[in-house]
DNA sequence: AACTCGTTCAACCGCCAGTTA
DNA sequence: GTAACTGGCGGTTGAACGAGT
Protein backbone atom coordinates (compact mmCIF):
# COMPACT_ATOMS: atom_id res chain seq x y z
CA UNK A 1 0.00 0.00 0.00
CA UNK A 2 3.00 2.39 0.75
CA UNK A 3 4.73 3.83 -2.08
CA UNK A 4 8.06 5.25 -2.22
CA UNK A 5 7.49 7.30 -4.88
CA UNK A 6 10.10 9.21 -6.86
CA UNK A 7 8.63 13.06 -7.56
CA UNK A 8 9.09 13.97 -10.72
CA UNK A 9 7.37 16.67 -12.04
CA UNK A 10 7.80 19.82 -14.60
CA UNK A 11 6.70 22.91 -12.28
CA UNK A 12 9.16 24.61 -10.74
CA UNK A 13 7.17 23.72 -7.07
CA UNK A 14 8.02 19.92 -7.77
CA UNK A 15 11.50 20.98 -8.54
CA UNK A 16 11.44 22.83 -5.22
CA UNK A 17 10.33 19.63 -3.30
CA UNK A 18 12.69 17.54 -5.38
CA UNK A 19 15.16 19.54 -4.19
CA UNK A 20 14.10 19.30 -0.52
CA UNK A 21 13.92 16.21 -0.45
CA UNK A 22 17.40 15.76 -1.53
CA UNK A 23 16.40 14.00 -4.70
CA UNK A 24 15.54 11.38 -2.40
CA UNK A 25 13.01 9.01 -2.36
CA UNK A 26 9.53 10.63 -0.93
CA UNK A 27 7.02 8.62 0.55
CA UNK A 28 3.69 9.00 -0.73
CA UNK A 29 0.31 7.17 0.09
CA UNK A 30 -1.12 7.19 3.90
CA UNK A 31 0.68 7.95 6.85
CA UNK A 32 2.09 5.27 9.42
CA UNK A 33 1.54 5.62 13.21
CA UNK A 34 5.45 6.07 13.19
CA UNK A 35 5.32 9.04 10.55
CA UNK A 36 2.52 10.39 12.56
CA UNK A 37 4.55 10.58 15.74
CA UNK A 38 7.09 12.02 14.55
CA UNK A 39 5.18 14.58 12.98
CA UNK A 40 3.09 15.68 16.03
CA UNK A 41 6.15 15.45 18.00
CA UNK A 42 8.32 17.88 15.61
CA UNK A 43 5.08 20.10 15.93
CA UNK A 44 4.90 20.01 19.23
CA UNK A 45 8.40 21.18 20.31
CA UNK A 46 8.78 23.51 17.42
CA UNK A 47 5.53 24.65 15.89
CA UNK A 48 3.89 24.37 12.91
CA UNK A 49 4.39 26.25 9.43
CA UNK A 50 7.81 26.48 7.16
CA UNK A 51 6.57 22.68 6.43
CA UNK A 52 9.54 21.87 3.93
CA UNK A 53 11.62 22.38 7.38
CA UNK A 54 8.80 20.25 9.26
CA UNK A 55 9.51 17.04 6.87
CA UNK A 56 13.21 17.55 6.46
CA UNK A 57 14.22 18.14 10.24
CA UNK A 58 11.33 15.89 11.09
CA UNK A 59 12.75 13.18 9.77
CA UNK A 60 9.79 12.22 7.45
CA UNK A 61 10.53 11.32 3.82
CA UNK A 62 7.69 13.57 3.08
CA UNK A 63 7.04 16.43 1.02
CA UNK A 64 6.31 19.87 3.29
CA UNK A 65 2.98 19.97 1.57
CA UNK A 66 1.86 16.30 2.55
CA UNK A 67 3.26 17.02 5.96
CA UNK A 68 1.19 19.91 5.88
CA UNK A 69 -2.03 18.27 4.86
CA UNK A 70 -1.47 15.70 7.48
CA UNK A 71 -1.62 17.92 10.50
CA UNK A 72 -3.94 20.10 9.51
CA UNK A 73 -6.88 17.31 8.37
CA UNK A 74 -5.86 14.70 11.22
CA UNK A 75 -3.31 15.54 13.44
CA UNK A 76 -4.02 19.07 14.87
CA UNK A 77 -5.37 19.05 18.29
CA UNK A 78 -8.53 20.94 17.25
CA UNK A 79 -10.02 18.84 14.24
CA UNK A 80 -12.94 17.20 14.21
CA UNK A 81 -14.03 14.66 11.89
CA UNK A 82 -17.06 12.20 11.46
CA UNK A 83 -21.09 12.90 12.02
CA UNK A 84 -22.18 16.95 10.80
CA UNK A 85 -24.63 18.09 12.84
CA UNK A 86 -27.60 19.31 11.19
CA UNK A 87 -26.54 22.79 12.17
CA UNK A 88 -23.18 22.22 10.20
CA UNK A 89 -25.16 20.84 7.29
CA UNK A 90 -27.13 23.53 7.27
CA UNK A 91 -24.30 26.02 7.63
CA UNK A 92 -23.17 24.04 4.78
CA UNK A 93 -25.97 24.43 2.36
CA UNK A 94 -25.97 27.95 3.49
CA UNK A 95 -22.67 29.20 2.58
CA UNK A 96 -21.98 27.62 -0.25
CA UNK A 97 -25.08 28.87 -2.16
CA UNK A 98 -23.29 32.33 -1.38
CA UNK A 99 -19.37 30.93 -1.74
CA UNK A 100 -19.86 28.09 -3.96
CA UNK A 101 -16.71 25.85 -4.02
CA UNK A 102 -14.58 28.17 -1.44
CA UNK A 103 -14.41 25.22 0.94
CA UNK A 104 -11.83 26.75 2.93
CA UNK A 105 -13.83 29.85 3.21
CA UNK A 106 -17.19 27.65 4.30
CA UNK A 107 -14.45 25.21 7.03
CA UNK A 108 -13.85 28.84 8.48
CA UNK A 109 -17.43 29.09 9.58
CA UNK A 110 -17.16 25.56 10.92
CA UNK A 111 -14.74 25.18 13.41
CA UNK A 112 -13.03 22.10 13.32
CA UNK A 113 -13.53 21.19 10.66
CA UNK A 114 -11.22 21.05 7.58
CA UNK A 115 -11.75 22.25 4.05
CA UNK A 116 -11.38 18.59 2.60
CA UNK A 117 -13.90 16.97 5.06
CA UNK A 118 -16.87 19.96 3.62
CA UNK A 119 -15.37 19.04 0.43
CA UNK A 120 -15.94 15.29 0.81
CA UNK A 121 -19.10 15.86 2.60
CA UNK A 122 -20.70 17.81 -0.37
CA UNK A 123 -19.39 15.62 -3.04
CA UNK A 124 -20.55 12.46 -1.55
CA UNK A 125 -24.08 13.15 0.04
CA UNK A 126 -24.94 16.41 -1.50
CA UNK A 127 -24.11 15.78 -5.19
CA UNK A 128 -25.29 12.13 -4.89
CA UNK A 129 -28.76 13.60 -4.17
CA UNK A 130 -28.25 15.83 -7.46
CA UNK A 131 -27.39 13.28 -9.39
CA UNK A 132 -30.76 10.90 -7.89
CA UNK A 133 -32.44 14.27 -8.80
CA UNK A 134 -30.94 14.08 -12.53
CA UNK A 135 -30.00 17.80 -12.19
CA UNK A 136 -26.53 19.67 -12.14
CA UNK A 137 -25.34 20.29 -8.43
CA UNK A 138 -25.10 23.61 -9.85
CA UNK A 139 -28.47 23.92 -11.45
CA UNK A 140 -31.11 26.32 -10.92
CA UNK A 141 -33.31 23.17 -9.88
CA UNK A 142 -30.87 22.04 -7.21
CA UNK A 143 -30.70 25.45 -5.98
CA UNK A 144 -33.86 25.84 -5.56
CA UNK A 145 -34.44 22.41 -4.29
CA UNK A 146 -31.50 23.39 -1.33
CA UNK A 147 -33.58 26.38 -0.56
CA UNK A 148 -36.76 25.47 -0.99
CA UNK A 149 -36.76 21.75 0.61
CA UNK A 150 -33.39 21.17 2.39
CA UNK A 151 -32.69 24.01 4.36
CA UNK A 152 -36.23 24.60 5.35
CA UNK A 153 -36.50 20.98 6.74
CA UNK A 154 -33.19 20.99 8.24
CA UNK A 155 -34.04 24.19 10.17
CA UNK A 156 -37.24 22.72 11.54
CA UNK A 157 -35.21 19.69 12.55
CA UNK A 158 -32.97 21.33 13.92
CA UNK A 159 -36.04 23.40 15.96
CA UNK A 160 -37.61 20.03 16.65
CA UNK A 161 -34.65 18.89 18.20
CA UNK A 162 -34.07 19.07 22.09
CA UNK A 163 -30.59 20.30 23.01
CA UNK A 164 -29.02 16.95 23.06
CA UNK A 165 -31.45 14.37 21.55
CA UNK A 166 -29.95 14.73 18.22
CA UNK A 167 -27.00 14.09 19.33
CA UNK A 168 -25.56 10.86 19.19
CA UNK A 169 -22.23 10.16 20.67
CA UNK A 170 -19.67 12.03 18.42
CA UNK A 171 -17.92 9.77 16.26
CA UNK A 172 -15.08 12.42 16.00
CA UNK A 173 -11.54 12.89 17.24
CA UNK A 174 -11.80 15.87 19.55
CA UNK A 175 -8.17 15.57 20.26
CA UNK A 176 -5.30 14.93 18.24
CA UNK A 177 -4.82 11.62 20.54
CA UNK A 178 -3.36 9.09 17.91
CA UNK A 179 -5.24 6.61 20.54
CA UNK A 180 -8.30 8.05 20.01
CA UNK A 181 -8.17 8.51 16.24
CA UNK A 182 -6.56 4.93 15.77
CA UNK A 183 -9.39 3.44 17.92
CA UNK A 184 -11.95 4.85 15.16
CA UNK A 185 -10.08 2.81 12.42
CA UNK A 186 -11.51 -0.33 10.98
CA UNK A 187 -9.47 -3.16 10.35
CA UNK A 188 -6.87 -1.50 10.19
CA UNK A 189 -3.69 -3.09 11.37
CA UNK A 190 -1.98 -0.21 13.28
CA UNK A 191 0.64 -2.82 14.53
CA UNK A 192 1.72 -2.89 10.67
CA UNK A 193 2.19 0.51 10.57
CA UNK A 194 1.54 0.56 6.84
CA UNK A 195 -1.89 2.34 7.13
CA UNK A 196 -3.81 4.90 9.59
CA UNK A 197 -6.66 5.15 7.99
CA UNK A 198 -9.39 5.90 9.66
CA UNK A 199 -13.00 5.19 8.46
CA UNK A 200 -16.55 6.05 9.27
CA UNK A 201 -19.51 5.36 7.77
CA UNK A 202 -22.84 6.80 8.24
CA UNK A 203 -25.51 4.33 7.69
CA UNK A 204 -28.38 6.28 9.43
CA UNK A 205 -31.72 6.86 8.23
CA UNK A 206 -33.82 8.35 10.63
CA UNK A 207 -37.10 9.37 9.18
CA UNK A 208 -38.33 11.98 10.83
CA UNK A 209 -41.74 12.80 9.52
CA UNK A 210 -41.06 16.50 9.35
CA UNK A 211 -43.09 19.53 7.84
CA UNK A 212 -41.95 21.09 4.81
CA UNK A 213 -42.29 24.55 3.17
CA UNK A 214 -41.87 26.67 0.53
CA UNK A 215 -40.59 29.79 1.76
CA UNK A 216 -39.92 33.33 0.48
CA UNK A 217 -37.91 33.59 -2.45
CA UNK A 218 -35.02 35.36 -1.03
CA UNK A 219 -34.69 33.03 1.77
CA UNK A 220 -31.47 32.63 0.94
CA UNK A 221 -30.32 36.02 1.31
CA UNK A 222 -31.76 36.22 4.66
CA UNK A 223 -30.39 33.07 6.33
CA UNK A 224 -26.93 34.63 4.82
CA UNK A 225 -26.40 35.49 8.84
CA UNK A 226 -26.43 31.47 10.21
CA UNK A 227 -23.45 30.26 11.30
CA UNK A 228 -22.72 27.31 13.28
CA UNK A 229 -20.25 29.51 14.96
CA UNK A 230 -22.69 30.53 16.90
CA UNK A 231 -24.55 27.22 17.46
CA UNK A 232 -23.75 24.64 19.89
CA UNK A 233 -22.10 21.33 17.57
CA UNK A 234 -24.51 18.79 17.63
CA UNK A 235 -24.11 15.36 16.42
CA UNK A 236 -26.62 14.78 13.38
CA UNK A 237 -28.36 11.17 13.59
CA UNK A 238 -28.10 11.25 9.94
CA UNK A 239 -25.87 13.31 8.25
CA UNK A 240 -26.95 11.97 4.57
CA UNK A 241 -28.50 14.84 3.62
CA UNK A 242 -31.65 11.77 2.35
CA UNK A 243 -33.03 12.50 6.14
CA UNK A 244 -34.25 15.82 5.17
CA UNK A 245 -35.46 14.42 2.23
CA UNK A 246 -38.26 12.55 3.78
CA UNK A 247 -41.84 13.97 2.67
CA UNK A 248 -43.94 13.80 -0.70
CA UNK A 249 -44.05 17.07 -2.35
CA UNK A 250 -47.91 16.05 -3.29
CA UNK A 251 -48.71 13.39 -0.85
CA UNK A 252 -49.18 14.24 3.06
CA UNK A 253 -51.90 17.55 1.74
CA UNK A 254 -49.44 20.14 2.98
CA UNK A 255 -49.07 23.28 0.84
CA UNK A 256 -46.19 23.68 -1.38
CA UNK A 257 -44.57 26.49 -2.87
CA UNK A 258 -43.12 24.23 -5.32
CA UNK A 259 -46.47 23.49 -6.77
CA UNK A 260 -47.45 22.27 -9.86
CA UNK A 261 -47.33 25.41 -11.90
CA UNK A 262 -43.47 25.45 -10.83
CA UNK A 263 -42.97 21.75 -11.54
CA UNK A 264 -44.67 22.47 -14.52
CA UNK A 265 -42.69 25.37 -15.30
CA UNK A 266 -39.87 23.82 -15.45
CA UNK A 267 -37.96 24.59 -12.14
CA UNK A 268 -37.98 21.12 -11.27
CA UNK A 269 -36.60 17.95 -13.09
CA UNK A 270 -39.16 15.94 -14.53
CA UNK A 271 -38.47 12.89 -12.02
CA UNK A 272 -38.63 15.54 -9.22
CA UNK A 273 -41.13 14.28 -7.48
CA UNK A 274 -40.38 10.67 -7.65
CA UNK A 275 -36.99 11.91 -6.28
CA UNK A 276 -38.48 13.10 -2.78
CA UNK A 277 -41.40 10.72 -2.98
CA UNK A 278 -38.45 7.63 -2.64
CA UNK A 279 -37.43 8.96 0.77
CA UNK A 280 -41.42 8.07 1.57
CA UNK A 281 -42.64 10.81 3.94
CA UNK A 282 -46.31 12.45 3.77
CA UNK A 283 -46.37 15.27 5.81
CA UNK A 284 -47.97 18.51 6.24
CA UNK A 285 -46.02 20.89 4.36
CA UNK A 286 -47.30 24.47 5.69
CA UNK A 287 -46.62 26.47 8.33
CA UNK A 288 -42.90 26.34 7.89
CA UNK A 289 -43.31 29.89 7.49
CA UNK A 290 -44.59 30.64 10.26
CA UNK A 291 -44.11 33.28 12.92
CA UNK A 292 -41.70 30.61 15.02
CA UNK A 293 -39.41 30.15 11.74
CA UNK A 294 -39.16 33.45 10.96
CA UNK A 295 -38.12 34.32 14.55
CA UNK A 296 -35.42 31.47 14.20
CA UNK A 297 -33.97 33.16 11.26
CA UNK A 298 -34.19 36.19 12.99
CA UNK A 299 -32.12 34.56 15.58
CA UNK A 300 -29.56 33.00 13.79
CA UNK A 301 -28.62 36.85 11.82
CA UNK A 302 -28.11 38.16 14.82
CA UNK A 303 -25.76 35.78 16.06
CA UNK A 304 -23.42 36.00 13.42
CA UNK A 305 -22.65 38.49 10.05
CA UNK A 306 -20.63 36.37 8.22
C1' DA B 1 -17.63 -17.94 0.19
C1' DA B 2 -16.71 -15.14 -3.52
C1' DC B 3 -17.63 -11.62 -6.32
C1' DT B 4 -19.40 -7.02 -7.85
C1' DC B 5 -20.75 -2.52 -7.02
C1' DG B 6 -21.36 1.83 -4.70
C1' DT B 7 -19.73 4.87 -1.04
C1' DT B 8 -16.49 7.19 1.74
C1' DC B 9 -12.55 9.84 2.69
C1' DA B 10 -7.41 10.33 3.13
C1' DA B 11 -4.11 11.85 0.30
C1' DC B 12 -2.35 13.39 -3.92
C1' DC B 13 -1.94 16.72 -7.92
C1' DG B 14 -1.66 21.01 -10.39
C1' DC B 15 -2.24 25.66 -10.11
C1' DC B 16 -1.71 30.04 -8.18
C1' DA B 17 -0.83 33.91 -5.03
C1' DG B 18 2.04 35.70 -1.54
C1' DT B 19 6.60 36.03 0.39
C1' DT B 20 11.50 36.12 0.41
C1' DA B 21 16.18 36.65 -1.26
C1' DG C 1 12.10 43.80 -10.83
C1' DT C 2 12.26 38.97 -10.69
C1' DA C 3 13.24 34.29 -9.80
C1' DA C 4 12.77 30.94 -6.32
C1' DC C 5 10.36 29.32 -2.62
C1' DT C 6 6.33 28.37 0.24
C1' DG C 7 1.79 27.52 1.49
C1' DG C 8 -3.12 27.40 0.32
C1' DC C 9 -6.77 25.94 -2.53
C1' DG C 10 -9.94 23.14 -5.34
C1' DG C 11 -10.18 19.03 -8.11
C1' DT C 12 -9.26 14.27 -8.41
C1' DT C 13 -7.87 9.58 -7.30
C1' DG C 14 -7.86 5.13 -5.36
C1' DA C 15 -7.82 2.01 -1.28
C1' DA C 16 -10.86 0.33 2.13
C1' DC C 17 -15.12 -0.88 3.35
C1' DG C 18 -20.09 -2.49 3.50
C1' DA C 19 -24.07 -4.13 1.09
C1' DG C 20 -26.06 -6.89 -2.17
C1' DT C 21 -26.17 -11.01 -4.99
Amino acid sequence: MEANVRAFGSTNQQQSDDEMMMITDVRKGPWTLEEDSLLMNYVAIHGDGRWNSVARCAGLKRTGKSCRLRWLNYLRPDVRRGNISLQEQLTILELHSRFGNRWSKIAQHLPGRTDNEIKNYWRTRVQKQAKQLKCDVNSKQFRDAMRYVWIPRLLERIRATPDSSAAQPLSVSTTNSYTDSSSNNHNTDIASSTSQVYHHHHHHHNHNHMTESGSDPNFMPELSGASSDSLDPQVSPGSDLTDCYNYNLHGGGGANNMDNSQTGSGLYPDNFNESWNWLGGGDSLDNMWNDENIWFLQQQLLCDDI
